[in-house]
DNA sequence: TTGAAAGCGCTAACAC
DNA sequence: GTGTTAGCGCTTTCAA
C-alpha cells in the first residue's frame, strides 16, 4: 500500500503538505492540493491508522465490551453504539465478555491495549472495585446498565425497579389479582430490582407479595416455557403472569398455547425489555420498553463529550414505558370466559 | 500508560529485552525475565498496539463488514467470527454496510485504512467487479454468503437453491400440493435461488410452478404477516406455505392465528434460516438450518490459513439441513380437520 | 544472552 | 504556504 511518502514524491511536495490536505489542518495552495488529491486517488492512498495513532496519540477507535454479541439485546446495543460512533467518524472495536468475569477482564484489557480513545463497558460479572481499577487505565470509559457510585456520572442505566413496578401496575389496572412472578434464578441487580418493583406494586394494591405466586428459572425462552408450564398446571387460578423479561414471556406464551389456553383471555402475560421477540409471538407481547439502542447512542455521546472535555449535562438514567400490544386482557373478560367454558 | 521504555529503565534492562519477554521471541536469562515481568505488573504495562502494528507490519485485527449488526442473522455471524478470532488472539473490528452500496464501500475502506490483517466481507450491494477492486487492496479477504467466480476459493456460501428445494420437498412429502410461496420482493441471489429450488421441487412432483400460489413482499415478520393474511383469505385451499425465511414464516404464523386457524393442522408453514425466532413462535417453526455461526467461524479459519500461507483445503460451501419442529403437519390430518369443522 | 540503533508512517511543532 | 525534523512505542537486524 502506498504511503504518505509515495504520494509526496509523486506530487512533488513534502509529506507535510500531503498530511495537510489529508487532514485539512491548514490551507494548501489550490494547485498543489489538487495535484495531491489526484495522486492520492491514483495510488489508492489510505492513511495508515497505526502510524496516525502513534503520532497523534489517538486511535479513533471506540471499544465496546458486551457479553454475547448474538443476543438480540447486545446486538441492539452494539448497533446503537456503531451508529453513533460512525457519525463521529470513529470505528467500533468489539470484545466479548461471555458472561464470565475472567473473560470480561481479558476483553477490557485487550481493548485497553488497543488504546481505544474511549470504552463503552457492559459488565455484570466483575465487582465494582476491580472494574474501577481496570477502567482507571482508560482515558474515557462509560459504563452501561450498571450504577457504580464512584463514577455515577459516567454510568448509564435503566430503571429496572420502575419497570417491574409499572408493568405490574398495568396488570393490576386490568383487574388482575392473582399475578404470578416468573423470575430469574440469578441475583443480578436487574432481576432483583424488577422483582422489588413487582412487590411494591402488589403491596400498594393491598396484596401481600409473600403470598404471590412465584417461580424462578433461567431467563430464556426455554426457561419461561418450563416454569409457566408447571406453574399453570398447578395454579390454574392465576390470571396473569409477570415475566422477568420478554424471552421468558415468549416461552410462557408457548406453554399456554400448548395447554390449550385461549390467549390472552384465559391468561395475560407481560414482559419487560421490548425486544423483537415480542413482535413475533402470538399474541404480540405487551411489555415495557427498554431503550437499549438509545442507551448505546447516549453512551457514545457521553464518551465523546468526555473526550472533548465538555461538561455536557445529559440523562444517565432511562425510564421505562409500557408498550401495549395483545398479550394482556382485562380480568373481566378472562373471568367471563372461564365461567363460560 | 507505561511504555516499554519505562519498563526497561525500571528493570535495568534494554527495551529489546523487554520486547523479548513480552513476545517470547528469544530466551532471556531467568532472573532478568522475572524482574521484567514483575515491573510489567507493577506498571500495569500494556503494549501499545499501534506501535506494534507500525513496527511489525501486522495489526492483529480482523475486520468484518456486515449489513446490520442488530439483525439476528448478522449478530450470529459476528459471534462466530469473534469466537474464532479470539481463539487466534485476534481482535474484531466491526463495520456496518447498512444495506447500501455506498456505505458498504465506506465500511470496507475504513477497515482497509485500519490495516486489518484480514477482512471478512458480507456484501450484497456492491457489484462483483467493484468489490474485487476494493478487496485487492487487502492482503487477505474472505467473502461470505456470496460466490464470486474470480475468487471462488476465498468465498464461503450457503446453498440456497438446495435449501428451497429441500424445504419444498419436505412439504410435498407430507402430502401437500397446494403450496404457496411467500417470497421477497428484491432480487438478491438468496431469494432467487431459494425460489428456483421451490420451483424445481414442485416440477419434480409434477406440479406446474407457474400455477403455484405466490406472493412477494418485504422479508420481515411484518411482511410475512401481511402477505399471508391476504393470501389465505383469498386462497383458502392452500394447505402449506413455504416462506422465504423464518422472519416471514413467523409473521405468517401470526396471521394464521389471527384468522383463527388451528396450527399446524389447518395450514403448515415452513421457513428457511433457523434463527432464534423459530423457537419462540407457536408452533415452533419447521425450517431449514443455515449454519451462520459455522460460516463465520469457517471464514475466519480460512482467513487465518491464508495469512499463514497454508493451502488448507476446506469446504467453502455449506449445505442445508431440514429441522423438523411443529409447524408442518401431514396433509391427511389437515384435510380431515377441514372437512370435520 | 544482551544492547544499540534503524526504521515502520504519520503528526505537529518549528523555521522559512 | 511550505518544507524540515523530531518524535510516537515498538520490532528487528546486527554486533558484541
Amino acid at each position: 500500500m502506498a504511503t504518505i511518502k509515495d504520494v509526496a514524491e509523486r506530487a512533488n511536495v513534502s509529506i507535510s503538505t500531503v498530511s495537510r490536505v489529508v487532514n485539512g489542518t491548514a490551507t494548501v495552495a489550490a494547485a498543489k492540493r489538487d495535484k495531491v488529491l489526484q495522486v492520492m486517488a491514483e495510488l489508492k492512498y489510505q492513511p495508515n491508522s497505526a502510524a496516525r495513532a502513534l503520532a497523534g496519540n489517538k486511535t479513533g477507535m471506540l471499544g465496546i465490551v458486551a457479553n454475547d454479541l448474538a443476543d438480540p439485546f447486545f446486538a441492539t446495543l452494539l448497533k446503537g453504539v456503531e451508529t453513533e460512533a460512525r457519525q463521529a467518524g470513529m470505528q467500533v472495536l468489539a470484545a466479548c465478555g461471555h458472561h464470565d468475569a475472567e473473560q470480561e477482564e481479558a476483553a477490557i484489557r485487550s481493548l485497553l491495549s488497543r488504546r481505544c480513545d474511549a470504552l463503552i463497558v457492559h459488565s455484570k460479572d466483575i465487582p465494582d472495585q476491580q472494574l474501577l481499577d481496570l477502567l482507571s487505565e482508560c482515558p474515557v470509559a462509560v459504563v452501561v446498565n450498571r450504577e457504580i457510585p464512584e463514577i455515577a456520572d459516567r454510568c448509564i442505566w435503566f430503571d429496572n425497579l420502575a419497570a417491574g413496578y409499572m408493568a405490574t401496575k398495568h396488570l393490576l389496572a386490568q383487574g388482575h389479582q392473582n399475578i404470578a412472578w416468573l423470575g430469574r434464578n440469578q441475583n443480578i441487580t436487574d432481576n432483583v430490582d424488577r422483582y422489588i418493583g413487582f412487590c411494591n406494586a402488589l403491596g400498594q394494591a393491598g396484596i401481600d407479595h409473600n403470598k404471590a405466586y412465584k417461580a424462578f428459572g433461567e431467563a430464556t425462552v426455554e426457561g419461561g416455557y418450563q416454569l409457566a408450564y408447571e406453574l399453570i398446571r398447578s395454579k390454574s387460578e392465576v390470571t396473569a403472569i409477570m415475566a422477568y423479561n420478554d424471552a421468558m414471556a415468549a416461552g410462557c406464551l408457548r406453554a399456554l398455547h400448548e395447554l390449550n389456553y385461549k390467549l390472552p383471555d384465559d391468561c395475560s402475560v407481560m414482559g419487560i425489555d421490548d425486544v423483537i421477540l415480542g413482535l413475533v409471538v402470538y399474541p404480540q407481547l405487551t411489555t415495557v420498553n427498554y431503550p437499549v439502542e438509545d442507551i448505546g447512542r447516549t453512551a457514545v455521546k457521553k464518551a465523546l463529550a468526555l473526550l472533548a472535555d465538555q461538561q455536557l449535562e445529559m440523562t444517565n438514567h432511562f425510564s421505562p414505558k409500557v408498550v401495549i400490544r395483545g398479550s394482556v386482557a382485562s380480568l373481566r373478560k378472562s373471568v367471563l370466559r372461564k365461567s363460560g367454558s
